[in-house]
DNA sequence: TAACTATAGAACAGTTTGTTCGGAAACAGG
DNA sequence: CCTGTTTCCGAACAAACTGTTCTATAGTTA
């Protein structure tokens, strides 16, 4: 593999993303990132078809890396924890590992981008860990409302975290949101 | 006052939602909201500075109007009834009754402005009528988060069924809604 | 009718965009 | 080390978009 490519594809994702902490999205152009990238124009072009293009991928790269699968090899530790408290603090976790990015993200006005990405992926997640059958009052809920319910409602307390400058434990975060959440799956 | 006034915002608003239905928020042109709404350049620059002011209004206007307080005088009937349900229900009567605007943004890049006005409202709403001691497990909780866990849950509920074109009953929407956040605050 | 106010639309300078092209530099494999 | 390939640089360019200014026209108010 050549290095050099993989040096601008570093290059522009780095000057992105340090233009979104000082400026917005709408009001970055092109010739900016170029710039600031320390690069040929024509060659900005040749790996993006434009700034889109870069949001799109870094966006990508993230999600990526948020909800990548729990595995002996990877940091934390959650030797056999398959709980619901392990799961969400592993991702939140993840999440935070991408700070400098998720923040320039999640103020910038094109933020939409990552929440639709990531709750793709976590309605699919919640669809199959959900059990069938819901406990109590949750039993008269529509099972599909209650999976996006979920979704959306842990995508909006993990990016208000990420607003927030990640100032919170993690854990803390982990267990308010299962008080509010967990009478719809257990007990 | 100047009817040719009026006449020109309403035409901007109405090309400005019409674009947004076909085609990206990005990607719209003051030029192309120009044509549509039929009106000369220089006029346009004499109403609004660009589009981001056209949806800034926009955005405005609708936010005013979902939160605007139940009356005797709005057309729904809320007869003394200051339940939860009788208020979600009114919150989402309204969100429906802009239902062209609502959907143009809400598919829209730029969701996030609708959001971050309407969440802002729905917080200090929140605020006012949750009960400062809190029952049974969300005793545990802390109160701002339980504040801002309800608007944003709201919030993404609601806009979750704009995006589905509204096609649900409100009253159902309010029912499961409250099912899943009733324990937060009741009981 | 007279004074005022909003509009249309042309013209303009400045910016941004995306493409093309030729030459220089870095790289991979033998 | 040599050679062919890949990547990069940056200038130049046409096209599109932006926001402003100006003049003439037409609707509004008193």
């Amino acid at each position: 593999m050549d290095r050099r490519f993989d040096r601008t594809e570093r290059a522009i994702a780095k000057a992105f993303t340090e233009l979104l902490c000082i400026t917005s999205y709408a009001s970055i152009t092109t010739s900016e990132i170029i710039e600031r990238a320390g690069i040929g124009r024509s060659t900005f072009y040749a790996h993006y078809h434009g700034k889109d293009d870069v949001l799109r991928a870094v966006v990508q790269s993230i999600c990526d890396h948020v909800l990548s699968p729990v595995g002996p090899e990877s940091g934390h530790d959650f030797s056999g924890h398959h709980t619901s408290e392990a799961l969400i603090e592993h991702t939140l976790l993840h999440l935070r590992e991408r700070e400098s990015g998720i923040r320039a993200l999640v103020f910038s006005d094109s933020a939409g981008v990552l929440a639709r990405c990531l709750r793709e992926q976590l309605v699919a997640h919640i669809e199959r860990m959900l059990p069938h059958t819901l406990p109590g009052n949750a039993g008269k809920m529509d099972r599909t409302f209650v999976v996006r319910f979920l979704a959306g409602s842990f995508l909006d307390t993990a990016l208000r975290w990420a607003r927030d400058g990640f100032a919170e434990d993690p854990v803390y975060i982990a267990e308010q949101y299962l008080l509010a959440v967990r009478p719809m799956f257990r007990e």
